[in-house]
DNA sequence: CGACTCGTACGATAGCCATCGTAGTACGGC
DNA sequence: GCCGTACTACGATGGCTATCGTACGAGTCG
């Protein structure tokens, strides 16, 4: 059983064409949730939300990813006891094309300058 | 004197290389101050805050720019008694290439949308 | 069933922030 | 010097939010 079936437990998401410029930017704006999206983008798939170390607790990285979700950049799924996060490509590429791409190369180069 | 000398008062704006990514996406994250720099882009040059019709009084208003100062996406100068206002375009381009245009787009075609 | 893992819900807290109103400063023109 | 315009500074206020801790629910494995 690599991967168990989707549990019934729903997830609210907001539909494509609810999703907010100023919400999602809003949602890019928190340190710790750009660094969940680069790392989403960059592993090409979906990811636990226990996959990620962050400097927080439990609590607060439940609050960031249902941040996310609400504002349209992730989707999530339970599957067993597991919540996986994906990005919703599709959806931004639709609404914005190009700006999620400019978003990810920009906190790529934000990250290398600060590692100099 | 169609362009009265730059005063003596200073405005304190971060360095180029001060410029962080988030700060400047909460900036935008804000549907007031996204507004501004979509005209002040539409422009191609300096607005003063007064040309700038908002919903909001002028406090807020004064709040808005010192926000889109400091986070680095414009640049202020006092000229006489007016305020000018630009797009630092090529700092922004420079550190994020590609990014201030995508995000223009985006709030472009969101803007569309919402018209339809 | 029982234990364990993963994630949620809820309440609390402290800090930030968008907004306002009022009072004040800087500059240019009369 | 005096007035008007343009913007600011400050204080207040209400709302949002990032963080935590603890207690709980859902699912898996033995």
């Amino acid at each position: 059983m690599t991967t168990p079936a989707v549990s019934s437990r729903a997830l609210p998401h907001p539909a494509r064409d609810e999703v907010r410029l100023e919400g999602v930017l809003h949602a890019l704006s928190d340190p710790m949730r750009l660094r969940i999206v680069r790392e989403l983008a960059a592993a090409q798939g979906e990811l636990s939300c226990s996959h990620f170390e962050l400097p927080v607790t439990k609590s607060t990285t439940t609050h960031h990813f249902r941040v996310l979700r609400e504002s349209g950049v992730i989707r999530q799924v339970y599957r067993g006891t597991a919540k996986m996060n994906g990005l919703r490509r599709d959806d931004l590429d639709a609404l914005f094309p190009g700006l999620l791409d400019a978003l990810l190369e920009a906190a790529a180069r934000q990250a290398a300058r600060r590692a100099d």
